[in-house]
DNA sequence: TGCAGATGTGCCCACTGTCAACATTCCGCA
DNA sequence: TGCGGAATGTTGACAGTGGGCACATCTGCA
């Protein structure tokens, strides 16, 4: 209304109206406050306050609500890969074969840690409308092809961050190092995502929300050693 | 605000001020919402008004929306535990051993065909805050002695429909026919519930949404497949 | 230099959960 | 029988939400 001195700059150094990298700044303010609140803590005004922008001026860069919370979903999901890839890059075996088992391990527990340590992000990781396009994929994995380098303005964030490319990485190795018959690999991390994602959903938000944390960890290798044990 | 003569019933006969029975209409109500549009569709204001009732009136019978939700989730979960019992009914097999590993399969298939086929009450059964006080129960489960006859107003809704209690059940003859060593008996709900529920999940909401349908149904006898050799 | 498209702002709307004040009805007790 | 308190429903208001529109401001390219 009155014509008001903007206090330039409340919070940014310089900005003059254009704010520069909006995109990715409220990716930022979304991903941080799913952190501690999630999927349900991404609102726009919000997200938009935190990125020292009014509301509406996310609309230039995200089509609507859903399509903000689902680039923050996907954020968060690579966050979960990343923890993954680290723990397993930690493990060590005196033979391939039981590397390959203690790797599998190490990314199913890494899951669940996730899901444990950082329920905001889990949540929002897979809230948002992030359809995977996951093929079918019953048969084995080429090394990523990534034929085309499309066009689009955000590299797919790192190809390597996906959860689910990891797990097929860790299975495939499974059956090179002889432990998992390669007629049993089609269709394996079906099995294996399912128990992971099942106990950490069931633990984050499920039922299971009340178990002590002894009885969680137990949980977690139970279900470890199950999937282990039925590959 | 005009004195208007207000229709007389506009979808319940008798209803002079004084509903007569809101608690479960509400409830009934938001489960028809949350059946078509899952736990975000039911809105108070939406089921007070499908319940014939101004917005507010269910403060009378509900703390606040979550506690309305938290009401509608476990009728939604009764109903999955109902299509599990009823699916389990229907399996016969020449030997109480194999007849044990049906029914197992039986209830992890009725679990994820519940997901699919309902989706919004299978959301909604696990959004809400529906905190089972689950205990520990790494032991035997004695048959449900329910000691105190609490007197709270809604019975337990059927003690006999919680999914839970139905796969401990499961395990349980799976032990009494000699198929699951009593060693591996504790924590085995863990394993089969995670699975299945995670399964479920990835299929409804998460990266698996897109899968083809017979794709689907192979992932489900896949991780059955898992469960069943790994328990 | 000028102007078109990109980016950000203000104002508006319908809708939500929740609160407080009020109206109506029911039930137990005299 | 009657009456008063406790349940139960209603009305109106509030702040906060996602979203649409017109307009302001800036940036890059001809």
């Amino acid at each position: 209304m009155s014509p008001e001195i903007p206090e330039e700059g409340t919070k940014h150094a310089k900005r003059s109206y254009h704010h520069g990298s909006l995109h990715p700044a409220l990716i930022d303010a979304g991903l941080a406050l799913a952190r501690t609140g999630g999927p349900s803590a991404v609102v726009l005004r919000a997200v938009s306050r935190e990125a020292g922008v009014s509301h509406n001026a996310a609309y230039r860069h995200f089509a609507n609500h859903e399509d903000l919370l689902a680039a923050v979903g996907e954020r968060a999901m690579a966050e979960l890969g990343r923890l993954m890839l680290h723990r397993m890059a930690g493990i060590t075996a005196p033979d391939e074969a039981r590397l390959a088992q203690a790797r599998l391990a190490a990314i199913g527990r890494a899951y669940v840690d996730f899901a444990l340590a950082e329920p905001g992000w889990f949540r929002t990781a897979f809230s948002g409308a992030t359809a995977h396009p996951h093929p079918p994929a019953a048969g084995a994995h080429p090394p990523l092809p990534e034929p085309p380098p499309d066009p689009l303005p955000e590299p797919p964030p790192d190809p390597g961050t996906d959860p689910f490319l990891i797990l097929g990485a860790a299975l495939d190795h499974l059956v090179t190092a002889g432990t998992l018959p390669a007629t049993r690999r089609p269709g394996a991390e079906y099995a294996a995502w399912s128990a992971v994602h099942g106990l950490s959903a069931l633990l984050v938000d499920g039922p299971l929300r009340t178990l002590p944390e002894a009885e969680a960890r137990r949980a977690v290798e139970s279900v470890l050693a199950v999937v282990a044990r039925g590959l």
